[in-house]
RNA sequence: GGUGAGAUAGUCAAGUGGCCAACGACGGCAGACUGUAAAUCUGCUCCCUAUGGGUUCAGAGGUUCGACUCCUCUUCUCACCA
C-alpha cells in the first residue's frame, strides 16, 4: 500500500525535493491515520482552467487519496504584484468583485478533480495584509540580492537589460511566507516555480517552523504548438470548459510527438499501457491517428461524458474526413443585400474586410461548400453557409 | 543626482530627410500535400467596397515643399558614475 502510494505520487514528476519527508508523512498516515497538508497556490487573475492546470490538480487529487488535506491557496494578495514572468510587468489591478467571481468559477472547475471535503481554500490576503511594513522588511532581510538574482528569469532579464521592478523580488518572498504561515508539509507547483517553492523551505527554516516542506514539481504542459507552455494568453490551450467538439478537435490537432507527452501527464492509462501503444506505433501495427483519437476520447469524456465524447468524434469525422458542414454553427441574419467581405466580418469569422478580401483572393472562402473568387460578390436574400479556411463556419440568413 | 545610449507593427529587429505601410526573422492565417499530425513548397500578414483613400514608427510641439529620420520638451527603459 505504501509503495503503491509512493509510486502514484512520483508518477510524472519532474523533480522531488526531500522525498524522505514525503515517505515519512505517508508512513505515519498509514500507521496512525495522521493527515498532513499539501499546499498549492493559484492565481485568481485567470478564471479559466486549462489542461495545463489539471496536471497539478490531478496530482493533488492523488495526494488526497493518500491522506492529505489540500491547502488550495488563492493568491489574491500576490496577484496584485504579479509573478515575475517578464511578460506582464504591469498587471491590471482586479476589483474585489472580479476576483470573487474568478475564484468562484475557478473552484467549481477545480472540484471536478479535487475532493471538496479534503480541501481548504485559503486566501493569502488574510495574513499578508497584516504583515505590515516591519514584517515585510524583516521578511526581505532574509535574502540577498545576489541570491535573488540566481532565479533564472531574473538573471536572464538582468543580463538582457530588461527591467525588473523591485516589487517583483517580493513575490517569491511572499509566496514562501505563505508556507511559513500555513505550516505546509508539502508544496507542489510547476517546474517554473522551483525558486518560489524552495523559498518556502528556506523561509520555514529561518522562521523556525521546525519542519521544512517537501517540494514536488510537475513538468509544464506544452500548449497546442508543442513548444510554449499552455497558456490562455498564448492561445494554445485546451480549457476544461471547452465544448466537447472543440476539446476533441484541439487534442487531435497536436503533433504526434506531443501526444505522448499528453499521455504521460493527462491520461489515467498506466505507463505500461502507454509503452505498448508507443511500440505499436513504432512498428506500424497501430496508426498514430487511432492512438490520438483514444487520447482525445479519454480526456473529452472526463470533462463532459462518454456520450458527448463519442458524438464529438463522429462530428469530427463528418467535418474533416468527409468535409461536410458541422452540425452546430453560429447563425446570423441581416437585412438587404450584403457584400460578402462585410458579411464575413459580421459573422465573426474574419477580423476585417481587408483580411476577408485577402482570403477570398486566396480561395479560402467558401459559400455552401463552393469556393468563391469574386470579392465584390453581393449576397441576395436567402440562407448561406459561409466558411473561411478549414474550421471557421457561420450560417447567414439574408432577409 | 550626473553622464551616455535607447523607445519602430503580435515579438525580435533594420531603416538616420523623399524610392516607407516601413528590409529581415519568428509567430500567425490561408493554399497544395496529408491523418485538421509533422516535414516541405507557395501566398498573405494596419484599416477602408480599394489599380485609389486613410491612419501609423513612445507622447506633445516645432523646422521643412516633404519627417520613422532634424530640433525642443515630456514619459519610460538600460548602462556607467555617485
Amino acid at each position: 500500500m505504501l509503495e503503491e502510494a509512493l509510486n502514484e505520487i512520483n508518477r510524472g514528476c519532474a523533480e522531488i525535493i526531500d522525498n524522505e519527508r514525503i515517505e515519512k508523512l505517508l508512513t505515519t498516515y498509514f500507521d496512525e491515520g495522521k493527515t498532513y497538508t499539501v499546499k498549492a497556490g493559484f492565481d485568481p487573475t485567470a478564471p479559466d482552467l486549462h489542461l495545463g492546470h489539471t496536471v497539478l490538480l490531478q496530482k493533488l487529487a492523488t495526494f488526497q487519496k493518500y491522506g492529505a488535506r489540500v491547502q488550495f491557496l488563492i493568491g489574491d494578495f500576490t496577484a496584485a504584484i504579479g509573478d515575475p514572468t517578464g511578460k506582464s510587468a504591469t498587471r491590471k489591478v482586479l476589483s474585489k468583485d472580479e476576483i470573487q467571481s474568478n475564484i468562484k468559477s475557478y473552484t467549481t472547475q477545480a472540484f471536478k478533480i479535487l475532493d471538496k471535503d479534503k480541501t481548504d481554500i485559503v486566501y493569502n490576503k488574510d495574513w499578508l495584509d497584516s504583515l505590515g511594513t516591519v514584517g515585510l522588511i524583516e521578511l526581505s532581510s532574509t535574502l540577498t540580492v545576489a541570491r535573488m538574482l540566481e532565479r533564472d528569469d531574473f538573471s536572464k532579464r538582468y543580463s538582457a537589460n530588461t527591467p525588473i521592478a523591485v516589487s517583483e523580488f517580493l513575490y517569491p518572498l511572499l509566496q514562501g511566507y505563505d508556507s511559513v504561515h500555513l505550516k505546509s508539509d508539502v508544496e507542489i507547483g510547476g517546474t517554473d516555480q522551483k525558486f518560489n517553492l524552495l523559498m518556502g523551505r528556506q523561509l520555514q527554516k529561518v522562521y523556525e517552523t521546525k519542519k521544512q516542506q517537501a517540494v514536488l514539481m510537475m513538468p509544464i504542459l506544452e500548449g497546442l504548438d508543442g513548444v510554449q507552455k499552455m497558456s490562455k494568453s498564448l492561445n494554445n490551450y485546451i480549457g476544461v470548459t471547452d465544448e466537447a467538439n472543440d476539446m476533441f478537435g484541439k487534442i487531435l490537432s497536436i503533433s504526434d510527438e506531443l501526444m505522448w507527452r499528453y499521455f504521460e501527464l493527462l491520461s489515467t492509462k498506466s505507463i505500461t499501457d502507454i509503452d505498448l501503444l508507443k511500440s505499436g506505433v513504432e512498428d506500424g501495427s497501430i496508426h498514430p491517428k487511432k492512438v490520438k483519437e483514444d487520447l482525445a476520447l479519454e480526456i473529452t469524456a472526463r470533462y463532459h461524458s462518454e456520450e458527448e465524447a463519442q458524438n464529438a468524434k463522429a462530428e469530427f469525422e463528418k467535418v474533416h474526413a468527409k468535409s461536410q458542414i458541422p452540425t452546430d454553427i453560429d447563425e446570423f441574419s441581416c437585412d438587404g443585400e450584403v457584400w460578402i467581405a462585410k458579411a464575413l466580418v459580421d459573422c465573426n469569422i474574419e477580423p476585417s474586410t481587408s483580411q476577408a478580401r485577402r482570403d477570398i483572393k486566396q480561395g479560402a472562402v467558401k459559400i455552401n461548400q463552393e469556393k468563391i473568387q469574386d470579392m465584390q460578390l453581393q449576397l441576395k436574400a436567402g440562407e448561406y453557409v459561409l466558411q473561411v479556411g478549414k474550421r471557421k463556419f457561420a450560417k447567414l440568413r439574408v432577409n
